[in-house]
DNA sequence: GTGATTAGTTTTGTATACATTTTTGTCAAT
DNA sequence: ATTGACAAAAATGTATACAAAACTAATCAC
């Protein structure tokens, strides 16, 4: 098991910590909201205060965390007005991306991106979800990755990573998710003909479509626990 | 912008290490690529190494400086691909903030903007650059504060905040200067007629400009370093 | 019972001590 | 002069000690 630790686990012990709560906290595994005892997570963790309280301070900066100045940290809170401002730059950075991907994307990569599609199918006919989660984030990050830009991959990932939770629990009517897989279709298109124009129109409409599916499911939520 | 003060400003010792560093690094007052060290740093910020270092994580968070391993940190290089990346991302987001500001935007706030505007053809008529820079920095601050929208404010922050040095230090020829003039006047016409597509594609365009000025002074630079 | 007060406990913030690792500087050998 | 070995110094990473703030809960006045 040690022999595969990741090398940021081996660099020093807040970067193992931080990512280990990371990971923690995006699976949640602990509540959004719920307190950070520093002597708890010390000894959950194996790592003494000062390596812990580092990693606090960078997922912080990753949004994941709140520090409350003499009062600890708490696992961030996601409101749905926040839920709906990350979906909305996160269309337009997804369509950013797309379009830059036409211009720049390779034919190795265009393959990829195709047998993706089709895993995608498969899982969509066989109605599993979380193989559909996975075939489509890995065209998503594909075509962030063709678009040669690590700062907008970067800028993506934070909000992706924040919202994380709520986006991977949505349960999708059988409905949209027809929809959503016609879109990838489309999609794919526009990228083989190196459309990006209209790539990044389509990318950006089905951002927002997720948005509304994703909201819809928060407020069904806050309304039944009201 | 309106410095609203957060609570967390002063409240902690690595909160106001962060924030006096940050100042010291976007100012340029520590040259990029230079170590940052540890015993130096608390003598000169008077604190000890546990909120320094604290400090160097929420900044490493940001951007503004790179941690090494077991090397220490450094501050954050920019490379021209960086600066090039960074402001194809800007100008989707601001491009995306224009937009949203022209369905949300308060009469009161146009006005203001209308305001600054004048402050800035003062500016410019005076060929007073700094001045320029203060209204230019101004009115896009308003507009993304009419986009409300937080983490749209906060990604484009971290971002401009990245380049800030580099951003700010170009020196416009009267040409593209006049040219950037032009471009806000029409600007704050198509905010007024909320004509948010239009805008949109406007403010793309103007820090796509602004990118080719900024990389060609830098691009000057190394070629004279050579 | 309610609310204020306050002693005791817990928790966070900061400084410092200790342990490794990296860097520096010296000197001999080639 | 350059290289390599290696001891010394310095710097980083981690744990812990101490200080200060926040929380808890028991007591008391009303």
């Amino acid at each position: 098991m040690l022999d595969h630790v990741h090398a940021t686990d081996r660099a020093t012990l807040a970067h193992g910590a931080a990512r280990r709560l990371r990971d923690m906290i995006i699976e949640g595994r602990i509540a959004a909201g719920s307190r950070l005892n520093e002597r708890v997570l010390t000894e959950q963790l194996r790592v003494s205060r000062t390596p812990l309280r580092e990693a606090f301070k960078v997922l912080s900066g990753e949004g994941l965390v709140e520090l409350l100045p003499q009062r600890g940290a708490i696992v961030a809170t996601l409101s749905v007005a926040e839920v709906d401002a990350a979906f909305e730059v996160m269309a337009a950075l997804e369509g950013l991306a797309g379009e830059l991907a036409c211009a720049r994307i390779t034919q190795d990569e265009l393959a990829e991106i195709r047998a993706l599609q089709f895993d995608m199918l498969a899982s969509h006919a066989r109605g599993d979800l979380p193989g559909y989660f996975r075939a489509n984030m890995a065209i998503h990050d594909r075509i962030n990755a063709a678009a040669r830009n690590p700062l907008l991959a970067q800028s993506f990932r934070q909000l992706n990573q924040r919202i994380h939770t709520v986006r991977y629990r949505s349960n999708l009517s059988q409905e949209r998710w027809d929809k959503a897989v016609e879109e990838h279709a489309a999609m794919l298109k526009l990228l083989e003909a190196r459309n990006g124009r209209a790539l990044r129109a389509l990318l950006e409409a089905h951002l927002l479509n997720k948005r509304e599916a994703v909201v819809a499911t928060l407020r069904a939520q806050e309304a039944r626990a009201a």
